[in-house]
DNA sequence: GGAATACTGAACCATATGGTTCAGTATTAG
DNA sequence: CTAATACTGAACCATATGGTTCAGTATTCC
């Protein structure tokens, strides 16, 4: 069997799958904000914006603070550093493939062998 | 309302939310394979490997093309480019966040010591 | 033709999202 | 103390994952 879990990057490719989330982080780039202001930024009840935050925060991605009654949201110090990783890495073998494409269709050749044309 | 609705960059996140389909990429990366030789490799069955095909496929992450009984699975062609772009735009974002630390917390102590707003 | 191979689809199950409402609790303002 | 504000938790609903099994269909091999 081959490993290839990183709980880091299943919980924050998730996180970053949705459209809301990924509004959140830009506009926690542009400064921290309370559950509330979001809510109403992404026209949304307090309760689900509470979800998306907790999928973030879960996700290293934003660090909230409570002080009093109002929960502050700001970016995570972790950013994107391993999400990037893993996009760079692998951006260079999706170009290498088609570098590499004789190399491909040798081994397509040697695994199919079916001599199958149209 | 804001709206920061993106179908391809939904979909190929949540695509590589999953560390059986990152493992699918770098599989795929090493050359082309069928779903018999993919769910050999990840100790799955046929159906549920063609379920995570289907999902980097409808990502545009993965490309399949049937030939007799055998369905090849390739990298797409699409590569990482949108994802990348995303990820590095946003790194940036998070950086300069902490970049303004030193201002933000000067910022603050000015506020504290100078005793605001009585 | 008949058997093995490779995939496919339907159905099922458990869990997670993505959202809601409703009923609280804690904090702050008067 | 009272009232408003800000959040929180439980419960609910629909849909999507992540996996299975079982029953096909299409191809290839002998």
């Amino acid at each position: 069997m081959v490993q290839y879990s990183s709980p880091i990057l299943d919980l924050s490719f998730a996180a970053l799958s949705d459209a809301t989330r990924r509004g959140i982080i830009d506009q926690l780039g542009r400064g921290a904000a309370s559950i509330t202001g979001l809510a109403e930024r992404f026209q949304m009840t307090l309760t689900g914006m509470k979800k998306h935050v907790a999928i973030l925060e879960r996700a290293g991605l934003v660090v909230t603070h409570k002080a009093g009654r109002v929960r502050t949201c700001t970016l995570g110090e972790r950013g994107l550093a391993a999400e990037a990783e893993w996009i760079e890495a692998h951006r260079m073998l999706f170009e290498a493939r088609f570098g590499a494409l004789d190399d491909i269709i040798n081994e397509l050749q040697r695994e199919v062998r079916d001599g199958s044309a149209g």
